[in-house]
DNA sequence: GCGTCCAGGTCTACC
DNA sequence: GGTAGACCTGGACGC
């Protein structure tokens, strides 16, 4: 919009660090508020920052060692705000983890030397823990494109508009993804019927509850004290996550303990391994057990391992 | 057009 | 601690 203020900025990133292997690093990366942008090369989102303002970020590879930052925003950012649009940024990208002891450990391996090489690894995530749950509710017990459906519904429906242009310089709305509070105020039937939630609703209303009334404080799992065993356990006790969505939760907290096993992985993990015929998930983790604490980033490398070949693989 | 199955699982009741 | 059965929804598939 032409009314929108547009800058840019740089962030450094590390020598071990490869911009679009982390975008595509798993589905994320198609789920609203994140969008890829093909032609411009740009993956995009809209954040809501502590302040309350919302930035348009269109952010793409520079150089090596920079990503490119481009945002809008309706009125310019403080200091404070840029620094906190900064802060999310790296955090979604992961940019300030540190990755070097993984990378010493694939070094390692023989079927594992192509994650040096393409710098793979580094799991997308969302800014907050409530919203990466809330997908990961949304992913159980159904097909990727309901996933889609119930995500975009939640943006579309309960997040915060934002008006701006594409690259073609027609008129688009972006959506943030809505806080704990909103979501904590629609009813069960609303997100049956209009989220499209199912028997999930009840779960995601719960959560977003206990959330927006500091029963829980999801945010401090980001750093928290507590040995992975116990971590496991506390994001297990909230109702809709079990086993799965609980060990993909920890991997976006940087713990790979857990496989966080699902369908989609085991039917790819016997294509690759089996011959497709159907196995255990035993089988599947007797495989992993030399990878000690990493076990669960080197399962997922290895299931992902064929979208590493292109550019944009979905 | 209609019924069935299953997908990026989890919960509860019961043993 | 292990497991059968129930659970929303949408899309694919067979008939």
């Amino acid at each position: 919009m032409k009314n929108n203020y547009s800058h840019h900025f740089f962030i450094s990133v590390p020598s071990n660090f490869n911009f679009w292997r982390t975008v595509y690093s798993h589905g994320w990366c198609v789920l609203k508020p994140y969008s890829i942008d093909k032609k411009a090369q740009t993956f995009n989102r809209l954040f809501e920052l502590e302040s309350g303002k919302l930035v348009f970020v269109r952010i793409k590879a520079a150089t090596p060692t920079k990503i490119k930052v481009t945002y809008e925003v309706k009125s310019g950012l403080t200091p404070v705000e840029k620094k906190n649009l900064t802060q999310k940024i790296k955090y979604i990208l992961r940019v300030d983890d540190n990755f070097a002891e993984f990378y010493s450990v694939a070094k390692k391996k023989k079927d594992f030397l192509w994650v040096n090489k393409l710098k793979a690894g580094r799991m997308l995530r969302s800014p907050s823990v409530f919203e990466d749950l809330i997908k990961l509710i949304c992913t159980t017990n159904c097909s990727w494109s309901l996933t889609e459906i119930m995500i975009n519904n939640l943006t579309g429906k309960l997040g915060e508009r934002f008006l701006t242009v594409d690259a073609e310089g027609n008129n688009l709305e972006v959506f943030s993804f809505p806080d704990p509070k909103t979501v904590a105020s629609f009813d069960e039937k609303f997100m049956r019927q209009e989220i499209r939630a199912g028997y999930r609703s009840p779960y995601i209303i719960e959560l977003a509850k206990k959330v927006a009334g500091g029963a829980i404080d999801l945010d401090s799992f980001k750093n928290s004290d507590l040995p992975t065993k116990d971590l496991f356990k506390k994001v297990t006790a909230i109702k809709g996550v079990g086993p799965y969505a609980a060990g993909n939760m920890l991997k976006l907290l940087g713990r790979y303990d857990y496989l966080g096993i699902d369908s989609w992985c085991r039917t790819k993990f016997s294509e690759i391994y089996k011959y497709g015929i159907k196995i255990s998930d035993k089988t599947i983790e007797k495989r992993y057990k030399q990878f000690g604490k990493f076990r669960g980033l080197f399962f997922w490398m290895d299931v992902t391992r064929d979208w590493y070949r292109q550019k944009f693989p979905f």
